[in-house]
DNA sequence: CCCGCATATGGGAACTGTTCCCACTTATAA
DNA sequence: TTATAAGTGGGAACAGTTCCCATATGCGGG
């Protein structure tokens, strides 16, 4: 555990915004000016696969990471690709079609709502 | 109505494979093999804007166009990131969240399984 | 406390998927 | 036809990410 890693896994475990990797490269850069975005890149996918943190299977063009490593579900913003978390119970209906789904061997879902943020909502009014 | 969107519309509608733009130019390409890459971008955003195709909202790192524009979800098999579809019904309790989450005026949703598709599954088995 | 070594880092080059630009062509409607 | 709005091909430019490698660093054993 690295002074880069740690300060890689504090930003994201303060930051409630689901980051993309530049994002977290920004604010870590406030504390270790030096850092270098490949180790970024590095570290959070090796956090990611040791499941430290979580890497968000979301649409939209940059991948996105969180510290929260429960499970739940998003809504991403069609506007400004904003991910905020959803709260919701396991949808054990939904649980039904892991089984046998065009011969897959499903070990996982996730749901995505997409929608206005308040933000650009308040913005498109005007 | 180009000959060029004609294509790339026939090549998407004859395959159940979800392909990435890049797979259309290279189906596209048999039968017009001077259409442009840009070109195939170019009308699968148009045709997707209008209606026409749908452009899937699913994680991986390349979009993926669908001919059928009926609402449905996806499974996407986590090795090779091929894409098939799910039957389902809408599924009301889901609906009870789309209008008050985070705030956001929540205009639609999508769910991704994840998975090994049979032959990734017969593959790691050898 | 220091050594050795596996592991990580910084910097930049390379890669992949996508978008953009522009001179030229084509579809469409009058 | 011809005018013109829209679309095309080719390639350059871009953004996000991954890779490479010489150097540096964390860490367990002596």
């Amino acid at each position: 555990m690295t002074r880069q890693r740690r300060a890689i896994l504090d930003e994201l475990r303060s930051s409630s915004s689901h980051p993309t990797a530049q994002e977290v490269y920004a604010g870590v850069r406030k504390k270790l000016p030096r850092i270098s975005l490949g180790t970024v890149y590095r570290n959070l996918d090796t956090m990611a696969e040791r499941g430290l943190i979580r890497k968000l299977e979301v649409g939209g063009s940059q991948k996105r990471f969180d510290g929260e490593t429960s499970k739940h579900h998003h809504v991403r913003c069609t506007e400004c690709n904003r991910v905020d978390d959803v709260e919701m119970d396991r949808d054990s209906g939904l649980q039904r079609f892991l089984c046998d789904t065009a011969g897959y061997d499903v070990v996982s879902y996730h749901v995505e709502f997409l929608g206005l943020c308040p933000r650009c909502r308040e913005a498109d009014e005007q």
